[in-house]
Formats: structure tokens, sequence, C-alpha cells
DNA sequence: AGCACGCCGACT
DNA sequence: GTCGGCGTGCTC
């Protein structure tokens, strides 16, 4: 049947179709015919249901015309099925519709998959409430091993749990063989549908019954000063604005205390985002007990309901972790991100958004004061031309005393110094307590000299190679170059360079046999895995039932600890050697935290920092307890690399199954970037207009591509390429076209192409 | 990304 | 013979 093509604005009655994106890893929008019982209802940003293929899903309207689109029949289209949320109000607020398409634009991600983060499906993840438990014939065939090889994990599983698996836990994971294999076992009537879920999880509103759930909260806000709180109430009318607080733990929760209960009076709401889960908790507990406002712990998604509940509801505080600056709310005053340079905060998988920067994107559209808190500011934030500064001023006596041991002048590679040897047995004679820190389970990836601790680095990208022992070659993760191992060391010429690393095992066998008869504690990855034991592991670690405490940096992933006399940082170096350009930086932080755990020094605290490289900017920082001195080495740094924050990275990934089909069609990529950001450089209006003030930041250059190390996810390889340069605008344009171009040339799932915008972990 | 359709190996 | 792996194409 022809279909009228004229235009048909004039015809009030003409059908009107809406176009549609939908929560799916798709670029594209479709087109639906909206029907006439709901055209007073459906506008731009509304949520509606809508069938798609064989199922119904729920998508946004994007846009609405009464035309229909070139290559379109009406008679192909379907009809909106119906309007989201019936009575409430239905459709996301306007501001984070616009907040999802800015991430989109800014992460280079389908906006579909955006929408998503303001709206998380409720209605579809609505749990399942009953629980499978193992029946005595499901253990016995266990026992019995008649179980097919299948489904034996599954069972396993489950059986593992007295009390049953949740059925949400199992699809969460969902996967056709675990959905047939539940089917299976049901059916052998080895497993047992149970109703009701299986009891736990507090309620995510903290109750006053909360505080068992962790150790007493250590900490101490320090009431801010006046002077402080005047010009953050300032700010506040000036806002939005940015301020940095930069200070210890208990100094930004005075403020955060204090400035929250502000913002609430004021008939705002305060949203706290915090890398770590844990430790977002900790601190819903400690302001739960400095407010008399409700505080909402949210992490990971946003059930619709308690989001519209949320909304309508006076001022409140919601806390939680990145996914959390999505949050719904109807009107926020404050945006507190605390430890803004964990890299928690980056979202790992597509769209790879970062919670800091999101959160400026959302404090601009609030009006509201954005507040970046930590110890140790990282250098993305430091050099933010517009923004306030709060710095804590630090008594010298506040510190302890901290003495550096050469490392490189210590006989036979013994992990522990004369000197921190010494110090040990004197702290635990004493009866007082040592921590033994080390900052990174032993990274066996790189070279080191034994003599000097030097370590051999990519001539032109500066990170630390990565070694390969069956080639014997030194590879460079970023721009892939490769060199074959130095016979001596490129600093002292000593031919002992081997691979580096020595695990927490070998510490604790060192200290157990140089203290028998002192009291241990173990704190890392392998030692906690379980949410119970780990909770255990922390009562032990709070009672102080230890002499020595020996833990990797989950050490500062909870709630604080009490200082103590004693720290030795056994391998201050190690961190250093990971080949990352943030890697000093990343040091600098652990090593900062590290000396907090011990007690000023009139109170007795000693730090003792073990070395091969005492002259390096982050160590030479550490020990005279001033930053500047690792921040304006490592800034000269980066400009001189063309790192961030001076200049830009986007990290692109292609995967594939065949490793050198994968890798030509990663060729090709950087042959399209290459075309439109090197040899034909579209530069945005800004650039040009700072041409003249840094030409050294103009250059876009483009790397690789570099093999992933190791295999992706179901046998998948991968190849990396990074473009870096300094005009973000044009990189990012240049990057979403160029994607563009390799999807149309690559269609079907043979390949998989990725971007990462700002990366914080590569690899 | 889901989800179904469709073609080849190993097990009843 | 079937069951079930996952390669391929489509979704207004
Ligand atoms: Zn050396
Ligand atoms: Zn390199």
């Amino acid at each position: 049947m022809p279909i009228d093509s004229r235009p048909r604005t004039d015809y009030p009655n003409a059908p009107m179709f809406a176009d549609v994106i939908v929560p799916r890893h798709l670029a594209k929008t479709f087109t639906y015919l909206v029907p006439p019982s709901l055209v007073s209802r459906v506008g731009v940003g509304q949520r509606v249901v809508v069938p798609f293929g064989r199922t119904t899903l729920e998508g946004a309207v994007i846009g609405l015309t009464r035309d229909l689109p070139g290559g379109l029949n009406v008679s192909q289209l379907k009809a909106i099925a119906s309007v989201s949320d019936g009575d409430g109000l239905s459709g996301f607020s306007p501001g984070m519709f616009e907040l999802s398409r800015q991430v989109a634009e800014e992460y280079i991600a389908p906006w579909g998959q955006c929408l998503r983060l303001v709206a998380p499906p409720a209605r579809a993840v609505a749990q399942p409430k009953w629980s499978y438990v193992a029946t005595s014939q499901g253990r016995l065939a266990l026992e019995q091993g008649s179980c097919p090889e299948v489904h034996l994990p599954l069972l396993q599983r489950i059986a593992r749990r007295k009390k049953g698996l949740s059925a949400g836990t199992i699809q969460s994971s969902r996967r056709s063989s675990d959905r047939q294999a539940l089917l299976f076992l049901e059916a052998q009537q080895w497993i047992l549908r149970s109703e009701g879920a299986v009891s736990n999880r507090p309620s995510r509103i903290l109750g006053s019954k909360a505080g068992t759930e962790l150790s007493t909260p250590v900490c101490v806000p320090i009431a801010p000063a006046v002077e402080v709180m005047q010009r953050l109430q300032m700010l506040m009318q000036a806002c939005p604005t940015r301020v940095l607080i930069d200070g210890v733990l208990d100094y930004r929760v005075g403020i955060m205390a204090r400035l929250a209960q502000l913002v609430l009076e004021q008939g705002r709401s305060v949203l706290i985002i915090i890398g770590e889960v844990v430790r977002a908790q900790w601190m819903a507990q400690v302001l739960q007990e400095a407010t008399t406002y409700p505080v909402t712990l949210q992490s990971r998604g946003v059930s619709g309901v308690d989001a519209e509940l949320n909304g309508k509801v006076a001022p409140q505080i919601v806390i939680g972790t990145r996914s959390a600056i999505f949050y719904p709310l109807r009107s926020i005053g404050l945006i507190w991100v605390d430890g803004e340079e964990d890299s928690a905060l980056k979202e790992p998988q597509e769209p790879h958004y970062h919670a800091r920067e999101v959160a400026w994107m959302r404090a601009q559209r609030e009006f509201a004061l954005l507040v970046y808190g930590s110890a140790h500011p990282s250098l993305e934030v430091r050099s933010v031309g517009e923004i306030e500064r709060v710095a804590q001023c630090r008594e010298p006596d506040s510190f302890p005393q901290i003495e550096l041991v050469d490392m490189s002048r210590e006989y036979g590679g013994a992990p522990f110094s004369a000197t921190l040897t010494a110090a040990l047995r004197a702290t635990v004679a004493q009866q007082d307590r040592a921590i033994l820190f080390l900052n990174r389970r032993g990274y066996a990836g790189a070279l080191v000299c034994r003599d000097c601790g030097w370590v051999p680095r990519c001539a032109s990208c500066a990170v630390a190679f990565v070694y390969y022992r069956e080639s014997a070659r030194l590879v460079c993760r970023y721009c892939g170059c490769r060199e074959s191992l130095p016979e001596i060391c490129g600093a002292c010429g000593a031919s002992r360079l081997s691979p580096i690393g020595e695990g927490t095992e070998r510490i604790e066998q060192e200290v157990r046999r140089l203290f028998p008869g002192a009291r241990i504690l173990r704190i890392d990855r392998d030692t906690t895995r379980g949410v119970v034991s780990t909770r255990r592991l922390w009562q032990q670690v709070h009672s102080r039932t230890w002499d020595i405490l020996i833990g990797t940096q989950a050490l500062f992933q909870r709630e604080p600890i009490l200082p103590v006399g004693l720290v030795g940082i056994v391998h201050a170096d190690s961190g250093l050697h990971v080949p990352d350009f943030r890697a000093a930086e990343r040091t600098h932080q652990l090593l900062v935290d590290a000396v907090d755990l011990a007690r000023p020094a009139p109170s007795g605290g000693r730090v003792i920092l073990q070395t091969a490289l005492p002259m390096h900017h982050v160590m030479q920082a550490v020990a005279a307890h001033d930053p500047a001195i690792f921040y304006d080495e490592e800034i000269q740094a980066r400009r001189m690399l063309g790192y961030p924050p001076v200049q830009h990275l986007i990290y692109l990934t292609v995967s594939g199954k065949d490793r050198r089909l994968t890798e030509v069609a990663a060729q090709r990529w950087v042959n399209e970037l290459h075309k439109m950001l090197v040899a034909a450089p579209s530069r945005s209006a800004s650039a040009q207009q700072s041409l003249s003030a840094d030409p050294q930041s103009q250059g876009i250059v483009v790397l690789g591509p570099v093999a992933a190390t190791g295999v992706g996810s179901r046998g998948t390889l991968g190849w990396h390429i990074m473009v870096k340069g300094g005009d973000r605008t044009a990189m990012r344009d240049g990057v979403r076209r160029s994607l563009e171009t390799m999807e149309r040339a690559y269609p079907g799932r043979t390949f998989k192409f990725s971007v990462d915008v700002d990366p914080v972990d590569m690899g």
C-alpha cells in the first residue's frame, strides 16, 4: 500500500512518530508510532515501553516528528505500548536525561547505554523472592559423583550454602547454561525451590542497628575552623563551584558533617560519592550520628521505586559508590566526592565514566557545590584551573618520625634491614603495635637491578618495560616497542638484574622466623576472601590482639585503623615498577597513607621506609612530609612526556578471536585515526585560540597497536591503541568518527571496538 | 546487547 | 538418530 509521503505537519491528526533509544549496545534509534491515546503524554525524554523484536523493553523518546524518516514504511513500524510509570511522575527528569547524553558524548558511548545509568530498569530486575537449597539427594549425588560435569559447579555452589542460594544471585550471572542447569537440578530433585529470599542483607536504609555491621568508627572529626566554614558558605552562594579539600580523613569528615547540615537546613540534599563500598558504609554511619537528617546508603543500582520515593521526600543525605552519582534527587545542594583520586571512581566497563567528572557535570546542572576531598589529591584535580582550595594545616609534630633506609646498601637481599629489624624488636618488647606495609603484592612483570633499584623503562613513554621471560624481551605496554634484555644495569653497571617481587607470604615467613613469639596478623587479597571471614579479620585488627600486622593497601579500603607505634614500609619502590604513567602518583598516595598509620612523633610514632631509590621524588616527599616535592617534579615529568593532566589520553581496544586478523583491524583503526587526527588535524575552536599559548600540546599521536597481555574473556585476544594529545575535543571527534568507520567496515561480532576516554587502569 | 534461527560434533 | 554447542543476523 503506497504511503503518502507529503509532510503532514499541517494536519493535527496526522500520525506522530517517536524516535526511541533502547538500553542496549545499539547506537541507532528506532522509530515507533505514537498511538493517539498517548500523544498528549509522550514528550522528548519520556520513558516508554516498546515492543522490540520478540520482547518488550523500556526505552526513551529522544525526538518526535510527524514526518516519517526516510527508508521506513509505516507498515514496518510498531507502536509504543505504554508510557512508563503510568500514574506517577513518569520519565526522567529533563536534567538526568540531558546528563546521560552528556556522558555519552564525553565518553563516546551509545546514548542508550548511558540512559541505563540514570534509570536502571526498575521493573525488569524485580529480584526473584525464592532461593535454591540442595536436597539430601543432591548432596548424595555430589558425594557419589553422579552429577553431570556441566551442572556440577552450580550444584556445588548451592550445596555450599546451608541456607540456600538466592535465585537472584544465580541469575545475576544470567547465562542460559545456568538456567538450564537449574531446570535439570530441579528435575532431578537435587535442589529445591524454597520460598523467601535468603535472609541476610541489612536494609539499605541505615537503621540504628546498622552499627553492628562495622567495627566502631575510629574517627575523631576535627571541628573545622570558623573561617573555613565561612568561606565554604560564601562559595555556596556562587554555585556551581568546585572546592578541593585537602586534608586527612578526620579533617574532611569534620567539614563534611558541618557542611552537610548547612545544606540540609536550606532544604537541599547532599550526595556523597566514595569509591570503596565499605568506606561508604563507614561514612554513612559516621554521618548518621552527626546529623539529624536521613542517611541513605546506595551501592550499585537504583531501584526505580526507591528513587521515586526518595525524590519525593525532603532533604536527605545519599552516600554511595560511583554509580550513585546518577542517583535521582530533587534538589542537590552539595556533591562531595571523597577520595577523588580513587581509581574505583572510574567505571571499568563501557560507558567508562569517571564519577569525579560526572559529579562536575551534575553540579553544574544543579547549581550545587562540588567538593573533592582527599589526603593526597590527584594531579588532575590539582591542575583544574577554576577550583577553590581548602588545605589542612598540619603541625610538624602531628607527623611520625620517618627514617629512609637505603636498601641498595643492604647485604644479601633480606627483606628487612637491620634498622627495621631492631625497631620491630623494640616495638614488640614494649608491647606496642607494629604494621608492616607492603604496597603491592610482588608485581612480577618487571626487571630490577638488585644493586641500585633501577628498572628499565621505555625511552619515549617512560613507563617500566614489561618483562617476558619466555621470549626474553622487554615490551612497552604503551607504544609496543621491544628491546632485548639488558646485560647490565643502565644506572650502576652491575649485572644483577632480576625479576622483582616478594609476596606477603614470604614476608610473613620471615617475620615468624625473626619473632617466633609475636602474634602476627596478615591482611591482603588472599586472606580476605568472603564477607564473613573479612569481617572477622577486621574485628581482630580492631581488637588489637596482634603484635605485628602485615598488610597491603587493603588496609586503607575500610574504616580507619587506630595508629600504631611503628610502621615498616618493606618495599617502598615496588609500586614504581608498574607499567603505568601514574605509578609514582599511586605509590606516593599509598606511602602517605601508610605513614598515617603511625602515631605522631611526640607519642612515639615511627616510620621506617625501605627503598632502593632514596632520592626518588616520591621517597623524598614522603620523608619530608612535603607533598610539594612530589607534585612539582611529577607535573614536570607529565608535561615532558605528554601525559595527563597536561595532555589527554584515549585508550582503544580491539578484541577478537583471531590474533592476526584482530591485529589487522587494529592497524586499520590506527590508520583511520592517523588520517583524521595526525595527517589532517581538524582542530577545535578552543584549541585554535590557545594554539600559540602552548604549541607543544597540539600534536596528537597515535601509539600502537600493542598486543594485550593475557587472554580476555572467552578466549578473546585484544590489541590496544593509545591516542595522546592536547586537544581533547579534536581527539574525541576523531575517535568517534573513526569508530563509526570501523563499525561500518567490520559489522557483526567478529571484532569488538571499545573506547576509554581518560583511562585509569590500562590493560 | 539479547535472542532466535541454523548448521556441525559426540553421545543415547 | 538427537542434543546442544555457538556463529550470524535482526531488532522500528
Ligand atoms: Zn643498578
Ligand atoms: Zn613506549
